[in-house]
DNA sequence: ATGCATGTTCCCGG
DNA sequence: TCCGGGAACATGCA
């Protein structure tokens, strides 16, 4: 799935598109998920003005006019799509969203685990990009999780998946099975840094590939993770483990703290 | 053909 | 209670 690079990518995309229209009509093709009913979402949302549309984490949120917000995690195999006017809904359409001025997006899910949320409940857990240094620094230090986990764990730090975890780590020289309160602070600051640097340079290169992607993952960059990738950029065997259930990928040139 | 990838939640055992 | 492993979900791609 798309991971906080390109939903962030997304977010600007919809904003271009869709900032001050109002929603004519909100189609719910299937519910599952949603945690009001579909009535009083097309009531709370119909008729409203779309003021802007953020990246909160690994989700979407869609701020409507009277300070209603549509949250939306894409989860696994969502995709938001623009529809042409008179476009037929697509296969595994979950949501339709009719704008007044004949713009329409879809969202489709062959999963159906996407995951529309009215107005989510105010949430405390730092997104990856707004986490300050201090509040950082805490995190690791009383957590005897590996620090890959603690990367990718939501209820910790927002934004981070699999991918760009094994990214961060290598560019901050980092074991993934490190134990997250053994890293020393003056690692743990270049963790910080390389967080930053990894996500907003992966937007960049999103941006510049195409800034008016709606859906889909880019991954071209990528220095480490992936099966593909037999060597670091400075040339070191990338090295493959099962961590979560999930592959880690990494190199010798990453130091264990444990 | 086989199996991997992908996020989250839930279930189980240590 | 915390930690880690595994399954489940549907589909496309090597």
């Amino acid at each position: 799935m798309a991971e906080l690079p390109d939903l962030t990518v997304f977010a600007s995309k919809l904003n271009r598109l869709l900032k001050n229209e109002t929603l004519h009509t909100l189609d719910i093709r299937v519910a599952t998920k949603l945690n009001v009913s579909t009535a009083e979402l097309k009531k709370k949302l119909e008729n409203q003005k779309l003021k802007k549309v953020e990246r909160i984490g690994k989700s979407l949120q869609f701020h409507f006019g009277d300070n209603e917000i549509l949250g939306l995690h894409l989860m696994l195999k969502g995709e938001l799509k623009e529809l042409d006017k008179g476009e037929l809904a697509p296969k595994n359409c979950k949501l339709i969203f009719h704008f007044t001025g004949e713009k329409s997006i879809v969202l489709t899910d062959t999963l159906k685990q996407a995951t529309p949320t009215l107005n989510p409940p105010e949430n405390k857990i730092p997104d990856a990009l707004a986490i300050s240094q201090d509040d950082f620094f805490n995190l690791l230090s009383n957590r005897s999780k590996r620090i890959k986990e603690l990367l990718m764990d939501q209820k910790s730090i927002r934004g981070i998946g699999n991918s760009y975890a094994d990214e961060i780590l290598w560019n901050a020289r980092i074991s993934p099975v490190s134990t997250a309160k053994a890293i020393p602070e003056t690692i743990a600051r270049q963790l910080y840094i390389s967080i930053t640097e990894v996500l907003k340079e992966a937007i960049k290169e999103i941006t510049q590939a195409n800034k008016d992607k709606l859906s889909g993952e880019m991954r071209d960059f990528m220095r480490i993770h992936g099966s593909g990738i037999k060597k670091s950029p400075t040339g070191h065997l990338v090295k493959s483990l099962k961590i979560g259930g999930r592959t880690a990928y990494f190199t010798a040139e990453q130091k264990l703290y444990s």
